[in-house]
RNA sequence: CGCGGGGUAGAGCAGUCCGGUAGCUCGUCGGGCUCAUAAUCCGAAGGUCGUUGGUUCAAAUCCAGCCCCCGCAA
């Protein structure tokens, strides 16, 4: 396959094993991904892993604002395939018809399941039994088109983004790696996907990762692990905003909304039917600690009576 | 010059406004008590107070610069 000349489209770190894996086994011409941001503080610009990757290896990198405008380096170079994976923008129906062997996605769930930005936290935070990766042909909307083959994954009751973001981007690299011959030899599978059973997951909002004590302490324990390691659920004492990183719960009766047990090791809030215990936790502007730290420099007995928003 | 919090013993914090022997809790180590213990009691070790310079008889504390960590915003 080292002749076969590829365009990959990709930003993230999930994209990274994909990329790596084309750049042993196949002849990438070209990387497209997300234009430099300014990041932090400082604003410091900041390159998309996959531009660094890519610049490691030499391989020239494209970085379109709109890829549905500014696309013609792509046709100018007459790839035999385009690859993407987590690139964030839509392609043009142009890119896609223009390769001998078409435009592919390596999208992370089991599709027509969780079609969209955030598949893997929500599969988490949704409490998905199983999800997985699809290597697909793109169309012109989003995660719609025809599935080649796919990878299956069962989620773990301690499962993170993060612990599942990895398992899926390795295993979709191997996928992809096993699933290229075939498209080359034009002998891969093609299924139409059941529009009726489809689901589709958007960015996730800021709101979002706020913890509603309301909910049940099974929804709140997906929400923390569907956001760690970034960017956390939050939750509000005194109005100030502390991240939870991680906690177990336990269903039992108690008062909701508030701290129900708070003793030198444990602190434990109540929700709709049960006790979340905050194991591991980000105040704002500190780093991460056990809960034996943070509440060793706490006042326990003012901190008894805060209201927890 | 986007806004804000922080750097003090292995960990989490107080002390800084108002300069005067380095403090609390947890952990660690040693010992006591106990059938036993993560419980309790006694004791010990462990710090150039982020860094550089300035002011001062005297700086964690006041002044100036620099480095690093983190939250928001983008």
């Amino acid at each position: 396959m080292k002749e076969l000349s590829v365009v990959f489209m990709g930003t993230p770190e999930f994209a990274i094993p994909v990329l790596d894996m084309l750049i042993k086994n196949t002849n990438v011409k070209l990387v497209v991904s997300q234009p430099d941001k300014l990041v932090g503080r400082k604003k410091e610009l900041t390159f998309s892993p996959v531009k660094q990757v890519a610049l490691d290896n030499n391989i020239e990198v494209f970085q379109p604002r709109k890829i549905r405008e500014d696309y013609q380096k792509i046709l100018d170079i007459n790839p035999d395939i385009i690859i993407t994976c987590a690139y964030g923008q839509i392609i043009p129906k142009i890119l896609i018809d223009a390769p001998k062997f078409g435009c592919i996605n390596v999208h992370a769930s089991l599709l027509p399941k969780l079609r969209g930005a955030s598949p893997i936290n929500h599969a988490i935070i949704d409490g998905y039994k199983k999800t997985g990766v699809t290597i697909m042909y793109m169309d012109e909307n989003m995660d719609t088109g025809d599935i080649i083959s796919t990878f299956e994954y069962e989620i773990k009751d301690d499962e993170t983004y993060g612990s599942l973001s990895k398992v899926l981007s390795i295993n979709g690299a191997i996928l992809l790696e096993n699933t290229l011959k075939d498209i080359i030899n034009n002998c891969n599978k093609r299924i139409k996907q059941d529009d009726s059973l489809s689901t589709t997951v958007y960015t996730i909002k800021r709101e979002e990762e706020h913890i509603d004590f309301n909910k049940s302490v099974i929804d709140i324990d997906r929400l923390v692990r569907g956001l760690n390691p970034y960017p956390l659920a939050n939750l509000l004492i005194d109005n100030i905003e502390y991240k939870i990183v991680s906690g177990h719960y336990e269903i039992k009766n108690c008062v909701q909304n508030k701290i129900n047990i708070l003793t030198k090791k444990e602190m434990a809030i109540g929700c709709r039917d049960g006790l979340y215990y905050i194991d591991i936790i980000k105040p704002s502007g500190k780093k991460e600690m056990p809960i034996k730290d943070f509440l060793n420099g706490v006042d326990i007995d003012s901190f008894k009576n805060k209201e927890i928003k």
